[in-house]
DNA sequence: CGATTGTTTCAAAATCTTTTGAAAGTTATG
DNA sequence: CATAACTTTCAAAAGATTTTGAAACAATCG
């Protein structure tokens, strides 16, 4: 055994439930697996790398589970495989710049979902414009119909189209900050309490 | 029928079928109910309030998950229900002020969710501190080990709690622009541009 | 090379979530 | 107050996701 003796390495500590348990729930409602959450924590809070099966033990999880959640947790750079000096096994750490971690995930995964968003709402809007095209040749009682609610229509989704590119802005305002690091948006968040004595 | 007369209502437009595919998603992906997002672009997009019949027809839903949906949206207050003349039955429709709505959910729903991970990171550190306590009856080379250990989960949880405070922060500032509208915060995005010229 | 130890895969099982639709409940109306 | 028109409820069904564990695979060691 290359642990130094193992205090830990039985069962986790009151302090590494909790925080597993928080952790994991935290990532579920982000869109992740619990167990996602519950194994990074654990990691996060060991002094040294821990294998697969620790991991297992600790957690009560399957082999095949951990084997499963650490693969998506380093697919999201989230967790590193780790050499153990003349150990067989390997072993895994957590990345610990919190900040980073959170950018590299919400740059794939939320700037995806919001581009795919942004495509849909434009294209929606070139519908309506075929709609109106159309109704060129609809009897004219319909077609004041029609038209009118093309253009409520237009309103509306512009409106969405609108609130998703802020979304995007504000996304990628967090993602540059997270490159260097948080301070410039700390400072936005705390410019804005003294200028408001109640 | 009340309703004018009907271009609608038969089926949704391309535009309509877009939209609230991608608002289900979405929303989806924010953890609510697809269905939720559905009904909610339907109803936006419609120029007068529906019936839970129409919203029934239009998605093809069962009767019981349009009256459940309707109910989760209206207690999330992101549809109202709307009476409208000389009609027996209930009509619904979307609240259309998005800013209004999107500060409303994440006021309930992600600030309950991280005050109550603030709690616990907060919690942790004090079973940790209790932990300290009782490492003094423990034999000196196993105390060594738990102390360095117990620094260690101290100095990492405060890293969690740092950004979980940070991420209040930033729901706070969030919140209370929407109160207005949402100047202040694109000022601060669009600020961000010129001052780097590559 | 085997043999041993550890890791990944994947179909089946368990669990969790959502949807259905029929029955019970409500409310308006003659 | 009985009937008709809608709505809500809820247990069961369907569907989706997660977990399991045993078998296939890989790597190291003697």
């Amino acid at each position: 055994m290359s642990q130094v003796s193992g205090v830990h390495k039985q069962a986790l500590w009151p302090s590494e439930a909790a925080v597993s348990d928080v952790v994991g729930r935290l990532i579920e409602f982000w869109g992740f697996k619990r167990n996602m959450g519950r194994i990074w924590a654990v990691l996060y809070l060991s002094p040294d790398p821990l294998s697969a099966e620790d991991l297992r033990r600790l957690l009560s999880l399957s082999s095949g589970a951990v084997s499963m959640t650490l693969g998506e947790l380093a697919r999201w750079g989230v967790v590193r495989r780790v050499w153990v000096q003349g150990e067989r096994k390997d072993f895994f750490a957590a990345e610990v710049q919190l900040w980073r971690m959170i950018s590299r995930v919400f740059n794939e995964r939320e700037k995806m979902e919001i581009d795919t968003a942004i495509e849909a709402f434009e294209e929606a809007l070139a519908s309506l414009d075929r709609m109106k095209t159309q109704a060129a040749s609809a009897p004219a009682k319909e077609r004041q119909e029609i038209l009118a609610r093309v253009e409520l229509q237009k309103e509306r989704i512009g409106k969405l189209l609108e609130l998703s590119k802020l979304g995007k802005k504000l996304l990628d305002a967090l993602l540059s900050t997270a490159k260097v690091d948080a301070e410039p948006l700390a400072r936005f968040l705390l410019g804005r309490q003294h200028s408001h004595p109640s």
